[in-house]
DNA sequence: CCCTGATTCGC
DNA sequence: GCGAATCAGG
C-alpha cells in the first residue's frame, strides 16, 4: 500500500485526534501498526509526548545482534492487523422488535439467571478488537451509541453476559448430551 | 497476555 | 522511504 496523500492526510488526522496506531492502522487498511509508527516519525509528527502511552525512550541503544533479516518465515506480506473492526450489519445492531427473526428464537425473556451485567467500557467501533464484547448498546442512530467493550474471553464476541443474552438455548441439550454421556 | 509508542536497520 | 523486528513500558 502507498503512502498517497489522501492516506498521509488521514493519517495526521488520526494521530491528531489522538487515535492509536494500531487503530490507525485499522482504519487505513492495508498496513500494520509499526507501518503507521513508522510514517508518524518520518512525518516528524508530534509524538505522545508522555501521555500514559509510553515515555520518551531515553538513551537505548541495544544495536540489536540478531537482525537474520531472512529469519522471518515468510509468513504472509501485508497483515492487515486481522479483521478488526468487524462492521455489523444494521439489521443486527437493531434487535428491535420490528426485525424479522424468522427462524429464530425471541429475544431477552428469559431471567438469565446469575450473570451480572458489566459495566460497559464504552467503547466505539474502531476501539473494538477481537477480544472485545461487541455487543451493541442504545441506539446506532444516536451519539450515545457504543459497544459494551468488556472482555469477550473465549473468542465470542460478546462478555459473559451478553454472550448469554445473545445465545439462549431453546432448550437445555446440553443436559440431554452429558445424560448420554454419562449413561456409556 | 493484552496493549501502547520508539527505535533500529535491511530492504 | 518503508516497515518488520525489536525494545520498553503500562
Amino acid at each position: 500500500m502507498n503512502w498517497t496523500d489522501e492516506r498521509v492526510e488521514k493519517l495526521k488526522k488520526l494521530w491528531s485526534e489522538g487515535l492509536s496506531a494500531s487503530q490507525i492502522a485499522a482504519q487505513l487498511g492495508g498496513v500494520s501498526r509499526n507501518a503507521v509508527i513508522g510514517k508518524v516519525h518520518r512525518l516528524c509528527l508530534p509524538g505522545r509526548a508522555k501521555a500514559g502511552g509510553t515515555a520518551a525512550a531515553p538513551a537505548r541503544t541495544p544495536k540489536r545482534q540478531p537482525a537474520p533479516a531472512a529469519a522471518r518465515p515468510a509468513n504472509y506480506p501485508a497483515r492487515p492487523t486481522a479483521p478488526r473492526a468487524i462492521a455489523r450489519p444494521a439489521g443486527n445492531v437493531a434487535l428491535s422488535e420490528d426485525v424479522d427473526l424468522d427462524g429464530l428464537e425471541q429475544v431477552a425473556p428469559m431471567p438469565v439467571s446469575s450473570a451480572v451485567l458489566p459495566i460497559s467500557k464504552r467503547l466505539s467501533l474502531t476501539d473494538l478488537t477481537e477480544r472485545t464484547c461487541k455487543w451493541p448498546v442504545g441506539d446506532p442512530m444516536k451519539e450515545d451509541f457504543h459497544f459494551c467493550g468488556c472482555d469477550s474471553t473465549e473468542g465470542s464476541p460478546y462478555c459473559a453476559y451478553h454472550a448469554k443474552l445473545a445465545y439462549q438455548p431453546v432448550n437445555d441439550r446440553r443436559r440431554a448430551a452429558a445424560a448420554a454421556a454419562a449413561a456409556r
